[in-house]
DNA sequence: GAGCGTAACCTA
DNA sequence: AGGTTACGCTCA
C-alpha cells in the first residue's frame, strides 16, 4: 500500500511555508513515524533537505506529482504530537512560520549541512595511471586545474573549495559534458555530541600476559607500557592517557586491532560555570506562605485547574514557595520549568535554587554555547536534570513529565519575544499548561494590568501574600518634588534630603542602591546656542553622551563619533551634554562625597560574561558602598545590608509615548524600593520626582497596587487598550523612503478594499499608516499600521494581514521591503 | 531564499 | 565560442 507523509521543510523563506506531501519509499514504511525528522529531496536540484513528517496518509487528497522520502534522519522521532500541535497553534498566534517554530523546539546542536561534490564519473572511478594521463592530455588548461584539485583530495571535493578558481561553473558544465565528472549533493547529519574515548582492558589484567603469549601477538614497547598501565587503571580517558606516556593514536589503534583493548564513547556534559556563591538561609515559612503551596500542592494531578497567579508584596518569600511546589512535584516524578526574566540578572536565585536541589538544577538562556545547550538539552532528556531554570525560551526545554512551569516577576516585557517567533511565553505557558496538565504559577509583586484583569475575571487562582517573609515592613517611601528642591536652590541630581541620608547610610556602614534608568552620561548632547542635537548617522536618535571616551554613542545600533568642542552647525563652542545619565550619577557623587565606594550595573559595565556576577559579589562582600544601577537593578537583588534606596527621576519612564508608561512606572518604582530593608536593618527609600501628582507616583509610594490597577484599568478602557483589546501592531521598513511610505499605503488601501468588501466600512480601528516614533533604525525607514480588534472579531483581522501580508506579499509589496508584525507587541516604538 | 535555467550582453 | 551577469520561476 502507498503511503504519504505531509512534512514541513527547512527552507528560510515564507514562499516554501507550507506542507509538502512525499511518498513513503518501502523500505521506511514501517519506521516512518510523525514527528521524524526526515531526509526528503527539495527543488529542481533535489537538494538533500532537512524535513519534519506533521501527517502520515493513505491516498493523495489531490493530483500532484510527489517525490520520494530518502532517509530518516534519527531513530526515534524528535518531536511528540503535542510538540507538533504546539507549532501550529503558535504559527496561526503570531502569524510567523512553521519555521521558526520548530526552531524553538529543535534539539539544540542538531544541524543537516548540504553541499555539492565534484568527483570522477563513475567509469573513471577505477582509473589508472595511464588512463589519467590520457585524460590530462585531452583537457584545457583551466579544466586540468579542476581535475588536480579532485585528484589531490582522493577523487572528491567540494564546489564550494573551487570557488577561487575563476570561471568554475562553466569549466565543470563542461567537464561534465564530457562525462569526465559529476556534480552531486551530499549532506552530513550533525549532532554536535561531545563524546568522551575512554580505554580499558578488554580482559582481566592477569590474563593478558597469557594472552598476548598463546596468540603470539607482538606488541611494541609503547603498546607494552600502555597495557602494563591499564593493569592497573581500571578505565582511563583516552586524552589522559595519551598525554600521560606521551603515546601515540597509533599504538592505541593497533592495541584496538589486536583485541587486546576496549574503546568506549561516552557522554560528555559541559557544565556552564557560575561564580556566584551563597548561603543557604533557612526560613521559616509564615501561614500565607503555607497557604499557597498546600492550594498547590493538593490540585497537582486536578484535571481543568486554572494556573495561579501570586500576588506577593516585594520580599513575601515568593521563591520560597515555588521551591516547596517543585520539591513536592519532584517527589511525585514531576519535573519543573522556571522562567525568570533575564538569566543573566538572576545569579542570586540560581545558587538558591542548587543549594537546595544541587545537581538536578539546570540553567539555560541564550548566553550559553551552542554545545552548552545540546548539553542541557540532552541532560533533560536523560533526566539528569529535573528543574530548568531559564529565560522564555526555557519553556521548550524537552522534559518527559513536565509538571510545573513558574514564571517570576510576569509582569517583565522580557516574556515577549521581539524576534520570530514574537511569542508571549505566558501565552505558551497557558497553552501547554492545558494540553499536559502542567500546574502553571505566575508570581509578581506587580502584576501586569492585562494578566490581573484576567485574574479578576477568574481566569486565575489568585493568591496573595501581603507579608514580608519575616514579617519585616516594607520600607517607607519619602517623595522629594525636584521643583521645589530646584526653587531652593539646589540644582544638583540629589536632592538635599537624598545627601543627608546616603551619609546617614554611610555612617552606620550600610549599603545604598541608587536607580536611575539610563545608562551613560547625558541622554543627548547639544549646542546651547544654536540648539543643534548631535544625531546617529543610521537611526532617529540622539546621540548619548559617554564621558570617558569623549563620544556620543547610539543605544540602538551602536554607532559612535567623537564629541567635537566646536559645533558643526554655528561654530560656537557651546556644545554641552544635557540630561543625566548612570556615568554622570557616579561622577557627581564621588565629587560630594570624596572617598565612597561605587559600583555601577547598566549595560556598559555588565556586557563582560561574568562581569555582573563580579559586581554583584563585590557588592555582596561590602566592596562598595553604593550600587548605582538602570532597571537592571530592579530585578530580584537581595542584600541584606542596603537600607536605602534612591529613585533619583521616577518620572522620567513617564515621559514614554507609550501606554504602558504608567504601569512601568508603578513597576520600577515597587520593585526598586523593594531592594531596601530585606534583612534585620530597616530600609527607606527617597524617590525624587517633577511630578509629585501622577496616580502611578503616588499610588506606589503608599504600595497601592490595588488603588493604580484601580485607576489605570479605567484608563485602559476608556482608550480600548489591553486587556480590552488586542492590537496588531504591522511594520513596513526598508532603505528607500519613499518605497516605504508607497509600500505602506498600499497594504492599508488593500486592506481597505478587502474589508469594504466583507461589508465593513469604519476604520477606525486602524491606525495609519504613520512613520514610526523612531522613523529609522540602522538606515531602514520604517512605517506602521496600528490594529486594534474593537469592531472587529480578530481572527477576521489576522486573518485579512495574514492574506495582504504573506499570501499576497509579492503582489502588494516589493521585494527589498520588510514586513514585521506583531501581535500585542511590548512597544509601539 | 536558494538553486537552476535561460536570455542577454560583452569579448577576442 | 567563451565568459559574465541579470532575471524569473519553482519549490510536492
Amino acid at each position: 500500500m502507498e503511503k504519504y507523509v505531509k512534512v514541513v521543510v527547512r527552507s528560510n523563506t515564507i514562499y516554501t511555508d507550507n506542507l509538502f506531501t512525499y511518498q513513503i519509499p518501502a523500505l521506511l514504511i514501517d519506521n516512518l513515524e510523525i514527528g521524524h525528522r526526515v531526509l526528503v529531496p527539495f527543488g529542481r536540484g533535489n537538494k538533500p533537505t532537512e524535513a519534519f513528517v506533521f501527517e502520515i496518509s493513505d491516498k493523495l487528497e489531490e493530483k500532484i506529482k510527489t517525490k520520494e522520502v530518502v532517509d530518516i534522519l534519527d531513530e526515534n522521532p524528535i518531536f511528540k504530537i503535542e510538540d507538533l500541535e504546539l507549532v501550529s497553534w503558535m504559527k496561526n498566534r503570531y502569524l510567523c512560520t512553521y519555521i521558526d517554530c520548530i526552531n524553538l523546539i529543535y534539539p539544540k546542536g542538531y544541524k543537516l549541512n548540504n553541499y555539492k561534490v565534484v568527483s570522477f564519473n563513475d567509469d573513471y572511478e577505477n582509473l589508472n595511471q595511464f588512463q589519467l594521463q590520457l585524460i590530462l592530455s585531452n583537457i584545457s588548461n583551466e579544466e586540468k586545474k579542476i581535475i588536480d584539485e579532485i585528484i589531490n583530495n582522493k577523487g572528491k571535493i567540494k564546489v564550494e573549495k573551487l570557488k577561487n578558481i575563476s570561471n568554475v561553473n562553466n569549466i565543470l558544465e563542461r567537464l561534465k559534458r564530457k562525462e569526465i565528472i559529476k556534480i552531486s549533493w551530499e549532506y552530513k547529519n550533525h549532532k554536535n555530541e561531545k563524546k568522551i574515548c575512554y580505554i580499558s582492558l578488554s580482559m582481566d589484567g592477569e590474563d593478558v600476559d597469557d594472552y598476548i603469549l598463546n596468540h603470539k601477538i607482538k606488541t611494541g614497547s609503547k603498546q607494552k607500557e600502555i597495557i602494563n598501565f591499564l593493569k592497573y587503571n581500571d578505565e582511563v580517558e583516552i586524552n589522559d592517557l595519551l598525554e600521560l606516556l606521551n603515546a601515540s593514536r597509533q599504538s592505541i589503534t593497533s592495541l584496538h586491532e589486536k583485541k587486546l583493548i576496549n574503546l568506549e564513547l561516552k557522554d560528555y556534559y559541559r557544565k556552564p560555570e557560575s561564580i556566584y556563591t551563597s548561603v543557604s538561609k533557612k526560613i521559616e515559612l509564615n501561614s500565607e506562605q503555607k497557604n499557597a503551596i498546600d492550594k498547590i500542592k493538593s490540585q497537582m494531578f486536578d484535571e481543568d485547574k486554572k494556573p495561579y497567579m501570586i500576588h506577593g508584596v516585594t520580599g513575601s518569600g515568593k521563591t520560597e514557595v515555588y521551591m516547596e511546589i517543585i520539591d513536592s512535584a519532584l517527589n511525585q516524578g514531576l519535573d519543573s520549568i522556571v522562567l525568570v526574566p533575564e538569566i543573566s540578572l538572576t545569579p542570586q536565585s540560581i545558587s538558591r535554587f542548587k543549594n537546595k536541589f544541587g545537581e538536578i538544577v539546570g540553567v539555560f538562556h541564550s548566553q550559553l554555547s551552542e554545545g552548552q545547550k545540546h548539553d542541557v538539552y540532552k541532560a533533560i532528556k536523560s533526566g539528569k536534570i529535573r528543574i530548568l531554570i531559564g529565560a522564555r525560551s526555557a519553556l521548550f526545554a524537552p522534559f518527559n513529565s513536565l509538571g510545573v512551569i513558574i514564571i517570576d516577576e510576569f509582569h517583565e516585557s522580557a516574556y515577549k519575544s521581539e524576534k520570530n517567533p514574537k511569542f508571549n511565553a505566558i501565552e505558551v505557558a497557558k497553552f501547554l499548561s492545558v494540553k499536559k496538565n502542567i500546574s502553571l504559577i505566575l508570581g509578581s509583586a506587580t502584576p501586569s494590568i492585562e494578566e490581573y484583569y484576567k485574574a479578576k475575571q477568574g481566569e486565575y487562582n489568585l493568591i496573595k501574600i501581603q507579608q514580608r517573609a519575616n514579617n519585616k515592613p516594607l520600607p517607607k517611601i519619602n517623595v522629594v518634588d525636584m521643583k521645589e528642591e530646584l526653587n531652593k536652590g539646589n540644582k544638583s541630581i540629589f536632592s538635599m534630603k537624598l545627601q543627608l541620608e546616603i551619609q546617614e547610610a554611610i555612617k552606620n556602614d550600610s549599603q545604598i542602591i541608587l536607580f536611575l534608568n539610563r545608562r551613560g552620561y547625558a541622554n543627548f548632547i547639544s549646542c546651547r546656542k544654536c540648539g543643534y542635537v548631535f544625531q546617529c548617522e543610521n537611526c532617529d536618535i540622539s546621540l548619548t553622551y559617554h564621558k570617558g571616551d569623549n563620544i556620543g554613542r547610539c543605544h540602538y545600533c551602536g554607532y559612535e563619533k567623537e564629541i567635537p568642542i566646536e559645533c558643526p552647525e554655528c561654530k560656537s563652542k557651546y556644545v554641552k551634554p544635557f540630561g543625566v545619565g548612570t556615568q554622570r550619577i557616579e561622577e557627581e557623587l564621588k565629587t560630594i562625597f570624596k572617598d565612597i565606594k561605587i559600583l555601577r550595573m547598566d549595560k556598559d559595565t555588565t556586557s563582560k560574561k561574568g562581569s555582573l556576577e563580579e559586581i554583584l559579589n563585590k557588592f555582596k562582600n561590602k566592596e562598595a558602598d553604593v550600587l548605582i544601577g538602570t532597571q537592571m537593578i530592579s530585578k530580584g537583588l537581595d542584600f541584606d545590608n542596603v537600607t536605602l534606596v534612591g529613585i533619583l527621576s521616577a518620572d522620567m519612564i513617564l515621559k514614554f509615548p507609550d501606554f504602558k508608561s504608567s504601569e512601568t512606572t508603578f513597576q520600577l518604582i515597587t520593585q526598586v524600593s523593594g531592594r531596601a530593608g530585606r534583612s534585620d536593618k530597616e530600609g527607606s527609600v527617597i524617590l525624587q520626582t517633577y511630578d509629585t501628582d501622577h496616580y502611578a507616583i503616588r499610588r506606589a509610594i503608599n504600595y497601592d497596587y490595588e488603588g493604580f490597577y484601580n485607576d489605570e484599568i479605567k484608563i485602559r478602557n476608556a482608550f480600548g487598550y489591553a486587556p480590552f483589546n488586542n492590537m496588531i501592531s504591522v511594520v513596513v521598513s526598508g532603505n528607500n523612503e519613499h518605497l516605504v511610505k508607497q509600500n505602506a499605503k498600499n497594504m492599508y488601501d488593500s486592506i481597505v478594499y478587502l474589508l469594504k468588501s466583507r461589508g465593513i466600512d469604519n476604520f477606525e480601528f486602524i491606525l495609519g499608516p504613520n512613520p514610526c516614533t523612531i522613523a529609522k533604525i540602522n538606515q531602514n525607514y520604517r512605517w506602521q499600521i496600528l490594529f486594534k480588534d474593537d469592531n472587529i472579531e480578530i481572527n477576521l483581522l489576522k486573518g485579512i494581514i495574514k492574506y495582504i501580508c504573506i499570501t499576497k506579499r509579492d503582489v502588494v509589496f516589493n521585494k527589498d521591503i520588510n514586513i514585521s508584525i506583531d501581535i500585542n507587541p511590548n512597544s509601539v516604538l
